[in-house]
DNA sequence: TTATCCTGTTACCGACTGTTACAAATCGTT
DNA sequence: AACGATTTGTAACAGTCGGTAACAGGATAA
């Protein structure tokens, strides 16, 4: 096996500030709080912000730090569903019931703020922009729901880890870092489980990559060297 | 191969008749046409209600009949996201974009009534309750997708199936039919597309289960025999 | 520092599932 | 009834990917 990526020192260098106000399906927090109480919470790395079973009240809107949401079913089977960063909602898929669905725990230490939901279907009635922002912003987690159904449905293990790393890397885009050298910041355990693979096939899918010349890959450092090829990998254009 | 299922007379003799009124996310249709005008549309099967691309200017609620989504990707994949029925709305997905994000096949002929979009936000700032509804809607189809989402990614082919064949039954249950004597309404290619499978495998496990003597299959016509032992296999409880 | 744990990596084997090909049954249309 | 098209079923074969195991490298704590 031939040398990893040395551990880098200048990274993500051009990190603009982050606009979410600039979507579309972006809430203003600030014209919100006229409205609603928003509470911040502190997040260390590995804490929960809630439960599944724990009796749900609150949406949350992740300001800072990763988070990953985890469905578990009765006999202890356990699915990672999907990452959550900055502007994230938290909570969504719980509207509707007494108690959270699913559970979520923090990748790395954040912050994470607390919208109390009967406040926020008053607050919806006072403003109608918030009203359609809320049904935008559940409506686009059905989409890249979908999208991921997508993508694990019909592309193999070597496809779906390359369709991965270009989503983070777009991840990273979106907030003002580089597209392409970023640091993965859930285990190896956590995208196997959302890719619906093994521990150990996204290693062996991750070294051959890294072989292929198309990344270069340390434990969680991520250089994408060659994304044209990543892309026509995974069927996407351009 | 044994003798598979023989066509069948009485089928579904207990229905009894469907009340969405019942459940709490769904929507009152009558007091809805106070403030939005719902239009009618009549469906064969294989027409689509809408195409991925059409503008997007109405939800659809399915009040008869039997409907595909479809996810397609750039490069001609395609999969299956999931089926609707009565009292499933259509088009939630698209909710904040110009155009619908994925397509709908009808896959019997049924009945869809078309609330157009603006109309709809204008009537929730009206009708305080329907704006919580819609949400709720939209909360539990991502939630559905997430319990799909640990389906597939934990269990095999053979439980896949197996969760498939139950949760169809619980549809037909919720309307009043048999939850152990239904007909498929999609083919096998549907069925496998939307449990990331092949055709041939879901073939090879519906024969499985029929020799098992869990369930009795004969194209479309199924009939659950054991269902604890479909129920254990994917680790429902009781 | 040392010890311990967790995460990540690699190798080997084989089962499950995809692939390919073809046959049979059903449906729709002429 | 006959024909073609579509859907479903079966089989043989091949390959990916999962299972298990062992080990290495970091991280964390004492």
């Amino acid at each position: 096996m031939n040398m990893r990526l040395e551990p880098s020192s200048s990274f993500a260098a051009d990190a603009r500030s982050y606009h979410p106000e600039d979507a579309t399906w972006a809430i203003d927090v600030n014209e919100l709080r006229k409205h609603v109480t928003v509470l911040r919470h502190k997040l260390a790395a590995g804490q929960s912000i809630y439960h599944a079973g724990q009796s749900f009240h609150s949406l949350f809107l992740v300001h800072a730090g990763f988070v990953k949401l985890v469905e578990l079913a009765d006999d202890g089977r356990e699915q990672v569903i999907g990452f959550r960063g900055r502007g994230d909602f938290l909570g969504t898929e719980s509207i509707g019931l007494d108690a959270y669905a699913c559970g979520t725990v923090s990748l790395e230490s954040g912050e994470a703020w607390e919208l109390p939901f009967p406040a926020m279907l008053q607050a919806c009635h006072q403003m109608p922009e918030l009203n359609a922002r809320l049904a935008a912003a559940l409506a686009r987690e059905i989409r890249t729901d979908h999208a991921w159904m997508l993508t694990i449905g019909t592309l193999n293990a070597e496809q779906r880890v390359a369709a991965f790393l270009l989503a983070e890397g777009k991840r990273c885009a979106s907030m003002g870092f580089s597209a392409k050298h970023f640091m993965l910041r859930m285990r190896r355990a956590d995208m196997a489980s959302f890719l619906a693979l093994t521990n150990e096939t996204v290693c062996r899918v991750l070294t051959k990559l890294h072989d292929m010349r198309l990344i270069a890959v340390a434990r969680r450092e991520v250089k994408v060297l060659d994304e044209g090829a990543l892309r026509s990998m995974t069927g996407q254009m351009a």
